[in-house]
DNA sequence: AACTTGTCCTGTCATGCCGTCAGCTTACCG
DNA sequence: CGGTAAGCTGACGGCATGACAGGACAAGTT
């Protein structure tokens, strides 16, 4: 399906070839890690794979071009966070443990690619259809099946009808989308780390139902 | 108290070099909301205010500097936007009449500084000290008095004391805030840009009281 | 008006990264 | 072993950076 991997240039890449494209794509999200995007070089990038500047231009049009290479691979990744909703139940109990999975999943999974999420947030935010794009891939992983359960819920009377399922079901996952990108943030607040987890979880029920977390 | 505006070489700034210097700013500020972030250069914005690059390096050591300057401009003006929770009420309808006028107070604020913040909210994300400080300094606004108003009522009883007041407002601010930089993401769901404060509205009320808004 | 003083701006320069190309090396295949 | 395509890099023009010295300018003084 995918075609064969290409260089800018157009000749297919073999065995080597694709080592070293990978190489760079795996240094340059390295370097994502360690310094802040606007001062990502691609001669740095370069050099840490072992290679020339001459080499990476290559395989990339550019540092926005990788970036959205390895972003895209971190969206497919996301794909199976739709097994922390589909299907779960909302009701009682077992409603609570499905946030606190929900919480747990998503936060860990934001950290994972903490500093690739960076990117594609600020350029989702500057308007960049493709970032745009990606983030959305990643958040509808969640928000897609979290919005069936709402409207599930609220056809079977089970909360508040005047809300838009796709709206709430978006906010949530919003907010877990910022808590795990400023969780220093929390910190400042006072707010431990191990506490984010049992603080999130009955706003996302909340959300969810309408109703208050059973003890 | 804020001593008198220097250059990087030590001058004293006059009337005319004020002037400049302001002018700077302004296109610096232009920049950042027309262009990504990555790309705005100082030969740029020098062009824009009609001057030369070397001029821009005698008022800010660099872009992050100039930057820095206007979020911190912004941070000024964020301490009103505590009037949209600082003795408000919590109960029955005018809390929700709080609410409304918190989320439509707050998404007002992010969207008229959003290019600013884009850039601040980025800074915040990936570590550094001085953006971040400017960035809590802004939910802090808003965060401070939500969190007074949640501890009030958990004292009354009117609210689950099982939360930290922190980690609730921390949250619903974090939620406010990702549902202003990303709107379009609500737009992509389905939502329309006049369903937000509606939606969000109740959520926030839900979140700090803990009950169902009446209608 | 000429002079002085301190502010303000820019031409210029060394440095370093960008992005491209021609050309060399390496691997594979018949 | 030669042919072919992949793989890599040195080198280069172009541009942004950041520093400096010196000239332009405003305002007050004599």
């Amino acid at each position: 399906m995918t075609g064969q991997v290409r260089t800018v240039d157009g000749r297919v890449a073999g065995r080597r070839g694709q080592e070293t494209r990978q190489k760079l794509l795996d240094c340059l999200r390295e370097m994502l890690s360690t310094s802040p995007y606007r001062d990502v070089k691609v001669i740095d990038v370069a050099r840490m794979a072992g290679t020339s500047p001459a080499t990476f231009y290559q395989y990339f049009p550019d540092v926005e071009g990788a970036v959205l290479e390895i972003a895209e691979e971190m969206a497919k990744d996301s794909d199976g966070l739709k097994e922390l909703v589909a299907g779960k139940s909302w009701a009682g109990k077992s409603g609570v443990a499905t946030s606190e999975e929900l919480v747990d999943g998503f936060l860990a999974f934001w950290r994972k690619n903490d500093a690739i999420l960076r990117v594609v947030t600020l350029g989702a935010a500057e308007g960049d259809k493709r970032f745009f794009k990606i983030r959305m891939t990643v958040l509808n992983s969640v928000a897609k099946p979290l919005t069936d359960a709402v409207k599930d819920l609220q056809s079977k009377g089970q909360a508040d009808k005047t809300l838009d399922p796709a709206a709430v079901s978006g906010a949530l996952i919003s907010l877990l989308a910022s808590a795990a990108e400023h969780g220093k943030a929390f910190t400042a607040w006072g707010v431990k780390v191990k506490d984010l987890k049992p603080n999130l979880a009955p706003l996302v029920y909340l959300g969810v139902t309408g109703k208050k977390p059973p003890k």
